[in-house]
DNA sequence: CTTGTCATGTAAGAGGTTACATGATTCG
DNA sequence: CGAATCATGTAACCTCTTACATGACAAG
């Protein structure tokens, strides 16, 4: 289960809440998951049972304890493995290429439509993600300047992905309306 | 679920086995499904209720009968409506860009090491696409020009993806090596 | 007075994978 | 003689999502 590695990975940063790991998990683009109670409360469980994580009850008055949770050596050493550990490739899944494998059967006013929606949705998406990346806090750790570059790199590199994806889309858009 | 509306696309191209379906989507890109019986055939039991599909049982001797599945007016209405549907974005998931956000407890050597694997798996997955590019003997449905320019479209870019991945990972290995 | 935030958790179900089961035939 | 191909299907399990449940407080 790669979330609780993901989750080990935010826990090596600073320690977190359930609360807090689900809210920057549903905001984040590169912990893709949903942020859904469910796997996070659980996870944590999990992380606590097999002793990489430490857990602190935070009772505060008038509002809900918090359960807040800090790596362990051994977690440290656990997310290190799995960082070690033989990378996959990345997925790139998509409806929208089967939907157009046999958008055919569209006349050419309704083709145009469709890579319409799909463009605006990827400018929207592109919109959200610049408006977040204007925000930034502190948000991701920067204990060294190598570790600012990484997360720069990373990204840069998913935002250049909706940016192809646009230029594309945008280019087919062009040449169908030429040619057909 | 979407995979209906993907096996419905591969019936509206032409009649298949559920065998048949299996091993397409098992051998494609776009179809990114692991192309497990489970799915197939059960997808196949529900659109042939739905009255979707039609099924026909050649039996054969000496071999397993073959359940031959021909897509209905109802199918290929249902399927053009999905087409239409609102589109999706494109979903690009990757457990290494979270390894790489942790990459930083690694010596320089171990993350040169991590990325030269992820190198490595592009490379070959790009090998691995362009060889089956190759061998193409009508794989796809080209019924008019623009059918085949949209398929055309879409394994070209799905072809990109990757040859952008790579490139980013050199870029990355090298400006690593030489700052840090 | 409804909506949002803080904070935990559970239930139900959709979606997806691996592995098992059968059985004849063909290829190396 | 073992492995692959043809062809169907089931069982068990993992992953992930939506929705439900509780309860206090703050802000509009």
């Amino acid at each position: 289960m790669s979330i609780e590695y993901a989750i080990l990975g935010l826990l090596s940063w600073k320690p977190f809440s359930g609360y807090d790991l689900k809210k920057i998990i549903a905001e984040s683009e590169i912990y893709y998951w949903s942020g859904n109670n469910n796997q996070i409360y659980r996870s944590l469980v999990v992380l606590h049972k097999s002793g990489l994580v430490t857990q602190e009850v935070q009772v505060q008055e008038s509002l809900p304890a918090r359960k807040v949770y800090t790596i362990t050596e051994k977690g440290r050493a656990a997310l290190r493995d799995w960082v070690r550990s033989l990378p996959a490739l990345p997925e790139m899944r998509s409806t929208f290429f089967i939907k157009l494998a046999w958008a055919d059967a569209l006349s050419p006013g309704e083709l145009d439509a469709l890579l319409a929606q799909y463009e605006d949705e990827i400018a929207v998406q592109i919109r959200m993600q610049e408006a977040r990346a204007g925000i930034q806090p502190a948000e991701a750790p920067i204990r060294t300047p190598r570790e600012r570059f990484l997360w720069e790199q990373i990204t840069k590199h998913r935002a250049s992905f909706y940016r192809r994806e646009l230029e594309w889309i945008r280019k087919l858009s062009d040449d169908l309306r030429e040619r057909f």
